[in-house]
DNA sequence: CGTTTGACGCCGA
DNA sequence: ATCGGCGCCAAAC
């Protein structure tokens, strides 16, 4: 299993493991890259998930995987500039009932939805 | 092939 | 509590 195609796939398979999470986020709840990480196995930095989200997020105004539920350790909508808008990631959020606030979600400890947690 | 950056997180001062 | 630096992995130049 050391083969170069299987180290690829194991790769693609990542990525694809995040979009599923993150699609598993409920509306009005937010969670993190790190979360993410962590519960994928914490071997692959935060920094790949939101990388792994890039390529989840064609910039199209594709919900399919709800990117803006994902954001940083602090609750902070670090990503919000990558979207089709610098507030779609906002507005959308507001929409699911999550209250934003100076890019920042509040009471992001109540809208937390960690994986490893309550996935189980 | 080597260097730099990136939707982050944690540790130390 | 706040600020800075280092680390992880991969893609892009």
């Amino acid at each position: 299993m050391n083969t170069p195609k299987e180290q690829a796939d194991s790769q693609r398979n990542f990525f694809q493991d995040v979009h599923e999470v993150v699609r598993l986020i409920p509306p009005g709840r937010v969670s993190t890259y790190g979360a993410i990480a962590h519960y994928l196995g914490a071997r692959h930095g935060a920094r790949m998930v939101g990388y792994a989200l890039i390529a989840a997020v064609p910039a199209r105004g594709l919900e399919q995987v709800p990117a803006q539920r994902v954001v940083n350790r602090n609750g902070l909508l670090t990503g919000r500039h990558h979207f089709a808008t610098p507030t779609a990631m906002q507005e959308t959020l507001e929409a699911e009932g999550v209250r934003v606030a100076d890019d920042q979600v509040q009471d992001f400890k109540k809208v937390f939805w960690d994986p490893a947690q309550e996935l189980i």
